[in-house]
This record gives structure tokens, sequence and C-alpha cells, in this order.
DNA sequence: CTGGGGATGGGGCCC
DNA sequence: TGGGCCCCATCCCCA
């Protein structure tokens, strides 16, 4: 075992490895604390540099040394000791490589083994997802390919980083060997990422990073987009560029696919169980075999949630930050949840023993909160998220549904998420996230387009749109082909676009309704109405006709109505239409209490709550019963204390048996409504299904007369267009309704279409003052200085 | 029934 | 434009 402590030769069985540091005299090895200048400073090395100053040198397992390597292939048995194979658990398959103890920076590991080829005798029809390509001399002097595991090492595996971030390996060519050398510590159960060193890189013309290749793939990306958008008739988009860009292969380390050569490979991780994270690491360390499997710990969360996600926020807590180096962001155990920042959602930080925590489920260390409930597609599937996750890799936009076709040549990282729901894969589910592909091999030939990516896969057998693969995507040579942009897959917000067919159509339907059908198309018909109102824009829901000041706020509304609650608690897998939801929701998990009293100090969870509190202490009870002197601190108290006036019904109807409490419910009632005047008055005997429509109308006035509504109203002096407007209130839901079914009763109301056009929705369904805001507008009648929102006003 | 508190939903405003 | 914060309203539970 390494430590980090002085100099060191240690031998592992027949590895050596000599850990004494080139430039320290060996007070202290490199740690992620003391060497942000040496990191930067490496970054930039040339490959001289690193094969001079690099004298840790970590040399593949002997093929003689391996005893126990049956059924081992000769590169999964030439894996270091200090090193671990990512493994699908129920697969074997190797999708990485990770560190089981700590890796000094400036390790060299090397060289890459894999089988020579000249640019002449590369076989016609070869893989060439692992190819590396040797420079002599500045010029292009032969290939080494990994893709033979019985040909090539452990170093096939390695997976591309996407940025400078996660890198911790360069990928160097010195003599004609390629090495990767650590380029800053790497703690233990971390994976490794490679890219090209910066003289690599140029070598290649790659950016030197995997950031700015990143960039660069979405770039071309959208050229290709564009390209195809243009070109939309073509449909034969074969890997044409590929020859002319094979000089620049990119790195070629591809994960083996044992059961489908042909199958497109993708370098791949595993996240977030190999995260650098302390309980990772505890976890990997008591591994004792080599490769080490990694068995994925699923996540469950109570309820039915096999989704519970550990989740791409995973990748952006900051332990994982994109922006942040790995080595110099080590998580943090928070002191309280409420205050400090985890993930994507600032201001939160997870409790300081997540896995140990009721409130967090088992497993990797993962964003307590998240979000891909609600992004599981029917199926299944994930839809894409670059919306969601801000602060996320550029490539958790590119998220996409496992069953989605991947584009040619497409890297990508894969997610285990669990799913119950599917036999074959019951603990397990792979998700692909877009790597930057160039990173990894574009050479991606005919074949890899044809079959299913991933045969494996419970999804893959799913037809696609375009099971010959993707309209827009790049041909197969290009770097692009690894990274779809946000727009490509999916929608890049989780707005109605995302909700179920199901859900979407109702909300479509209400607009429709909202908007007589002609044409609507619900949310997405954008832009949204406008109003204008004393100058200002407002911005109207076609469903409500709510208006907004914002249209943030109206998008925020719309999700009243849609029913999308992107918000998802990952603890009890409750949805939220707002994230300030489902802050607040957390804390009835997580027990805090954030609002103090200052008087008795009682410590409350809402600042709501709070208030209401502290009613008691100074003695406002703002809402008053207008029948007795009976006074409440809650409006809701109020309201049950009513219901003991409420009991007596003095209106009663000269024609039935029904009876108010509220003349204006009266009133209501004998404007039509009444089925006993309807048929004393001479008139055709209503229809069985009219009388059914009365009979709703009336449970409704009825619903209305024990409303606050009901009495306000009847306080007003309200004439006859204050009763129309009501009218429309209390009855325009139900005439809607109607109207889907018949529109032959209400004919002498003017028709659904003017009731649809004014009506507000069921009085009781939108906030509480709503009926009289539109008295207010509709009726110059009605008084202005009548004060209504709160009783106690009334009183005062 | 009253009173107190917990939890949630919706929306406005600011940055 | 969207996140964060705040407020109000409401429902529910329980003593």
């Amino acid at each position: 075992m390494l430590t980090t402590e002085g100099a060191h030769t240690v031998e592992h069985d027949n590895v050596k490895m000599d850990t004494e540091p080139h430039r320290d005299t060996g007070s202290k090895m490199a740690t992620d604390t003391d060497s942000k200048m040496e990191e930067a400073d490496m970054m930039k090395w040339t490959e001289a540099e690193f094969e001079e100053k690099c004298t840790y040198i970590v040399k593949d397992t002997p093929q003689a040394a391996v005893t126990e390597s049956e059924g081992l292939t000769r590169a999964e048995a030439s894996l270091p000791r200090n090193l671990a194979f990512k493994q699908l658990a129920d697969s074997k398959e190797v999708i990485g490589v990770a560190s089981r103890e700590y890796i000094p920076k400036g390790t060299c590991f090397g060289p890459l083994v894999g089988q020579s080829y000249t640019a002449d005798s590369v076989p016609k029809d070869a893989n060439r997802k692992y190819f590396w390509r040797i420079y002599s001399e500045g010029d292009f002097h032969h290939f080494v390919d990994g893709l033979d595991e019985e040909r090539s090492n452990w170093m096939r595996y390695v997976n591309p980083a996407h940025s400078a971030g996660e890198q911790n390996l360069a990928a160097c060519q010195n003599g004609t060997n390629i090495y990767f050398y650590t380029v800053r510590a790497i703690p233990p159960g971390t994976e490794l990422l490679v890219w090209y060193c910066p003289e690599f890189a140029h070598r290649l013309h790659y950016p030197p990073s995997g950031e700015l290749m990143m960039q660069k793939l979405k770039q071309s990306l959208l050229e290709a987009k564009q390209q195809a958008s243009e070109e939309h008739a073509s449909s034969s988009r074969g890997p044409t560029t590929y020859s002319k860009r094979e000089p620049s292969r990119p790195l070629a380390t591809r994960p083996r696919c044992a059961d489908s050569p042909d199958r497109p490979l993708y370098p791949r991780a595993l996240y977030p169980p190999f995260r650098p994270h302390p309980h990772l690491t505890e976890e990997f360390l008591s591994l004792k075999t080599s490769p080490v499997q990694f068995g994925y710990t699923a996540i469950r969360s109570p309820g039915n949630q096999s989704s519970a996600t550990p989740s791409p926020s995973a990748r952006s807590s900051p332990e994982s930050s994109p922006h942040g180096s790995p080595a110099s962001a080590q998580p943090t155990p928070p002191s309280s949840f409420y205050r400090r920042g985890l993930g994507p959602f600032p201001g939160y930080s997870p409790p300081a023993a997540p896995l140990s925590s009721p409130f967090y489920p088992p497993g990797p260390h993962y964003s307590p909160y998240m979000l891909p409930h609600h992004y599981l597609l029917p199926g299944g599937g994930v839809p894409t998220v670059g919306g969601m996750f801000p602060r996320t890799y550029p490539f958790f936009s590119s998220l996409l549904p496992p069953h989605m076709p991947l584009l040619p040549g497409e890297a990508g990282r894969r997610f285990l998420l669990p799913d119950s729901s599917h036999p074959s894969f019951s603990t397990h589910r792979d998700f692909l996230l877009s790597a930057p592909t160039s990173a990894f091999s574009a050479a991606t030939t005919l074949k890899d387009k044809a079959g299913p990516h991933y045969p494996h896969h419970p999804y893959s057998g799913h037809a696609h749109p375009h099971p010959h693969g993707h309209p827009h995507a790049p041909t197969s040579g290009s770097p692009t082909a690894g990274t779809a942009a946000p727009s490509e897959r999916m929608p890049t917000k989780p707005t109605s676009a995302l909700l179920g067919s199901v859900r979407q159509e109702e909300a479509m339907n209400l607009s429709k309704m909202k908007r007589g059908g002609g044409g609507s198309t619900g949310y997405k018909t954008l832009p949204y109405p406008l109003k204008k109102q004393n100058g200002k824009i407002k911005y109207e829901c076609n469903v409500c006709s709510k208006t907004f000041g914002q249209l943030s706020n109206l998008k925020v509304h719309l999700r009243v109505h849609s029913g999308e609650r992107p918000f998802k608690c990952s603890t009890c897998s409750k949805g939220f239409t707002q994230l300030a939801h489902l802050q607040k929701h957390f804390l009835v998990h997580t027990g805090e209490k954030p609002h103090e009293c200052s008087v008795c100090h009682k410590r409350f969870s809402s600042t709501s709550n709070l208030k209401t509190h502290l009613r008691l202490h100074s003695g406002e009870k703002p809402y008053s019963c207008k029948l007795c002197p009976a006074k409440f601190t809650q409006f809701v108290h109020l309201k049950l204390h009513k219901r003991l006036h409420s009991r007596e019904r003095p209106h009663k109807c000269p024609h039935c048996h029904r009876h108010y409490i509220h003349l204006c419910s009266l009133r209501l009632h004998l404007k039509g409504y009444c089925l006993a005047a309807v048929t004393s008055s001479g008139g055709p005997t209503p229809s069985p299904s009219t009388q059914e429509e009365l009979q709703h109308i009336n449970e409704e006035i009825e619903r209305f007369d024990m409303s606050d509504h009901a009495e306000r109203l009847d306080q007003l002096q309200g004439g006859v267009e204050v009763e129309a407007v009501l009218e429309k209130q209390v009855l325009g839901m139900l005439w809607r309704e109607m109207d889907l079914k018949t529109s032959g009763y209400h004919h002498h109301k003017g028709g659904a279409s003017e009731l649809q056009s004014t009506g507000y929705g069921l009085y009781n369904s939108v906030n509480e003052t709503s009926v009289i805001k539109q008295l207010r507008r509709s009726s110059p009648l009605l008084p202005s200085n009548v004060t209504i929102k709160q009783e106690s006003e009334e009183q005062a």
C-alpha cells in the first residue's frame, strides 16, 4: 500500500512501484492539497517532461505472474494491483478502470499494449475503436490497436476525461509507446480518466481538454444538424468522412463488448459510485480481489420508485463540480442541510451522513433530491435534462433514453440506474451519457450503426424512429458523432413537453376548451397571449386566463394545469411544481426548523407557520365572524366556525325543496336552474340529460352557497350585471363541461363560447377572491370601497 | 368545537 | 429566463 509520506519502493508481488517523487526530496509526497501549482504546470507538460519527471512507474501485472487468470483476458489480467476494473455487476463487462488505493501524482502507467498496424497493413474492415496513432518525427508511423483483449492490456479500458477538472491521466507518446501519467493525486476508488497531454492533443489536432472537445463536438453537431435540416431528404449519411479523418483518430480506449464486437462501444463510467468519495472508498477497499467487481447498490426510495435515481446531480454536486478539481474538491459533510450548498440546489446540503441517514437511500453518494423521476418517459427512458442541470457537465445535456438511438460512433458514458421494472434487468439499467466521442475514436464503422447498440439492454430491442441511424446524425467519422446537442434528443426544459402524453393532451384540451379549439395547441403555443394592463405587458394563461407580469411566472403557473411536478423528492417521491417547494418539503425529512419565534424560541419549518404562531403572542385575531363575536387567528378556524352558523338556511326556494344560506345563492338558483320552476313555467319538459345537468348546477350553487364568496357577495349591492358575472363565475366551468357534451340546453345563456371567453373557472378552484375580483373588473356597479380580502378588515 | 401547528400550493418580486 | 426568496392561503391533523 502506498503511503503519502516519504519515498518508497513498494513491491506488489511482481509489480515494482517506485514511489519516490522525482522532484521531491522525500519530505512529503505530492498531495492534492499542496500541488495546485504543480498540477497546473503538469497539465502543460510536454511529453518529454512527463517522461523525465515522472518516476513512479507502475507496470502491468506480468502474464507469468497471473496464476489465477482463468477466464480473464490478457488485457484484464494485466491490470496492476493498485487498480481495479469497473464492471457491470451482472455481466462482468469492464466499463472502466479505477484506483484501488492512493496513487500519487506523476505515476506512469504503460505502455499501452496492442497490435501494431502500419497504414498499409490495416485490414480494410478493421474496427478502429481502439486505434492509437503513433508518430515518428511528426509523421504518422503506425497504429496500436487495443481491440483484441488477448493482444492488449488494461489501458484499453480507461475512459476519457470530459473536462480538465476530472482528468487525472495524461496520455503521452514516449518513444513509440503510449503512456498514461497521473496528473494529480488519485484517491482510492477514483475512476481513471485520461486525456491527451497538450503535445499529443496538438499532434492529433485535438483540443487540449475534454471540455474544449465537448464544445467542439457541440459546435460540430450544430453544424451537422443545420446541414441535416437543409438536406433533410438525404437519407444516406454514411461515414463518408471517416477515411479523411483517420489521422486524427481520438483516444481509442474503448471498453470491450464481448457479446457483440460490432456493437458501437462507448467510453463509459459508472456514476456516482465511482466519484471520489470516502464512503465509496471504504466500500472499494473492502474488495480484495482483482479485478474488482463493482456492484452497483440499487437505490430505492420509499414507495414504488424504482427510479430513485443516482442522478446526474451526483456529478454536479460540489465534490464533482465540473469546474473543480476532483483532487481539490473533497466532499465536506455539511453541517446544515438547509443552509449550505448542494449540487444543483444552491443553498442546500445533504445531511452530514448521507449514506446512513434515513432520508437518503443507501448506496452511492448523490444528491438527495432529484429529478429524474420526472423524466422517466413511458417505458422507462430518460430524456435529456439539459435545462434541469445548469451546473452539470455539458454531456448531461445529452442524456438520452436508453432505448433511443445512439448516434453512430457515439461515445457515451453509462449510468446504472435501478430498474426493477424489467425482468432481465432487475437491478441495473444502463444509461448513456454522451461523451467526447472524439476523445475516443470516432472510428466507428458502418457496422457499428447497424445493430442494436446494446444488445443486452432491455430497451435495445425497441423500435426507434431511425433504425438505420439518427437522421441528424453526423457521419460516424466526425468528432461530433458522440455528442448530441440537448435539443437533438429532448426538450431542454422540464416543461409540459416532457409530460406523459395523457397529461399533455389534457393540458391541450384545456387550452382548446378555452380557445374554442381553434388551432390552439396548448402550452407550446408560444408566444403566450399578451395583454396590456395599465401599460404593462401581461402574460395570460391560456387555460384559466390568469395574467402574470412575468413570463417565467406564467410558465411556473402552467404547471398547475399540466400537473407537471418536475421537482421530485428522492426520499418520499413527492413531486412539486417549484424547487422552493421541494426545498421546503425536504425540511420535513431533515426535521430542520429554520424559523424561530423571537418570543418563545419555538422553531418552525416555515415563515408562514411562524407568522401564524406569532399571532398567539401578539393576540391578533384577524379572522372574525360576522354573525358572532368569535375571532380567530387562522382563517381555517373561522371557516370551521362558520359552519355552525351556516346550518341555518333562511333563503328557501318557493318552487322546490332547496334552501340557501345566502340570498344571492337563491337568486342564482332562481335564474333558470330550478327544475320545478322550469317545468311549471309551461315550457318543454327538460330531457333527462338536461335534468341531470340542472342537478349538477344546483349542486354547484350549493357549494357556492357554502363558500365565503357567497357570504361576501350577499352583502354587495350588486345589480343585474353582478348577478350575471356571478352566474358565469359559479357555473362557468359547469357550462364548459356541459358544452363538451351538449350545446343544446343553455342556449339562453348566449352560447357556450361566450361563457368560455369570459369564464374564469370554478369559483372555488381559483383563489379565494377571484370571483370578487372578476366582479370588480366586470361590473361598475360593484362598490369600490368594499374590502373583501379579509373578513377582519370589514369587521374592523 | 376551538386552538395550535405542520405541510403544501401558488404566486410576486428580485436578481 | 430561471432560481431564490418571500408571502399568503389552504388543508390537514391533533390536543
